[in-house]
DNA sequence: TTAGGAAATCTAACAACGTTAGAAACGGGT
DNA sequence: ACCCGTTTCTAACGTTGTTAGATTTCCTAA
């Protein structure tokens, strides 16, 4: 029996070492460099061993994806650690972009509309989760009751990305992105304050 | 003589059915079906025929792509001409989205990382141009002076472009989409406004 | 009217891609 | 020592963008 579960475990390794490789064959040359070949090489395999631990191509890059998505997770944990709820927002809005600037291969992956929709959403649900979790405690830091939530959520969410995509698409580079996001946001925000006038309630629409 | 004019004028009437032929596919079954095989049957002409009009299948995409841009630039002029200098910018904004909702494939070439950087930036100059004529006059009318007008403008170019990305990711329908890219630009005019306090001076940045 | 030559077009092929079928090699249990 | 399941490889298929070379078309010039 113990001889079983070794197989497995080096089944499960020999998957995460394909994953690695694709994933640094993507950060290094590019989404094109990526092809089912060059992974099993860098393995020391031939192609069809791939086959083996992903259904296809999509599952293995969708498995990318999810690596982008956590790693972007961490680095917003970090820059949610920011005390001051203002500057927490910013820091936020900079660390997406910078995200996008270090990591342009994975963000064009994490991004791309050939990857399944549903499946996208899914694994970005925790990172938009910290952005909800940060905009919640920024409002109630400010009395800021906010019309509708999700809404500035998704606001928020795509002003973001938009920008960052102003820098990984090549408009402008990524040290204006950031400083573009950063203000973004502050517009933003300063906008939904005042749209709370003072007593806590919410303006009108 | 006059044979190699009309001989001319056959090419370039050639060269234009290969470009709608490729339009049509494209809008029609996306950009997996965009294939030069494809395109030049429906022509009804041999795949290389294709190659003596355009260097390359990139260069026909970048066609495609300008088409696009001349596309959204007559809904853009359209749009501006709303009296109303508020109503104006978020009509710009819910025309944006739309576009993207209606020819969600030509969009999403038109934002594809894999056509030339330049030359994408090259063939948007002209809608982004009506984006600056409406915030130039929004600005005047209401005595905003912006701190850095192309910050300003390329936070809003980011802005629409990752909320109509929400809608073609799939992130949320393009109905609320729209309303989003509304609530949003207003949002952000209204920050600017607060920030230049009555007097018509900028504020800090 | 006809021979020549440029332009246009086609067929066939190449390399690379994702993917699959079937053969070969491996390795532990009886 | 044999056997059977797992793993792995070689070879191939169909499709892609793209190019070379042959073939056809068609205007020009004798």
């Amino acid at each position: 029996m113990s001889t079983s579960t070794r197989r497995a475990r080096e089944r499960a390794n020999t998957r995460e070492r394909i994953i690695e490789a694709a994933l640094h064959v993507l950060e290094t040359e590019g989404v094109a460099a990526l092809t089912i070949r060059r992974i099993a090489t860098d393995v020391e395999y031939s192609a069809p061993v791939v086959y083996q631990h992903f259904a296809n191509k999509d599952a293995l890059v969708l498995e990318l994806v999810a690596h982008g998505h956590r790693l972007m997770l961490t680095e917003f944990r970090r820059a949610a650690q920011e005390p001051d709820t203002d500057r927490r927002m910013t820091c936020i809005a900079s660390q997406y972009v910078r995200f996008a600037g270090e990591h342009p291969h994975l963000f064009q992956v994490m991004n791309d509309p050939m990857v399944d929709a549903d499946e996208r959403r899914r694994v970005a649900e925790p990172v938009i989760d910290v952005l909800k979790e940060l905009l919640t405690t920024w409002s109630a830091a400010h009395d800021v009751v906010l019309a509708d939530f999700d809404q500035a959520c998704e606001i928020l969410w795509g002003t973001l990305y938009g920008i960052a995509s102003l820098s990984y698409l090549g408009s402008v580079g990524n040290d204006r992105a950031r400083y573009l996001a950063e203000q973004a946001l502050r517009t933003i925000l300063l906008g939904w304050r005042t749209e709370t006038p003072a007593n806590g309630r919410p303006a009108s629409s």
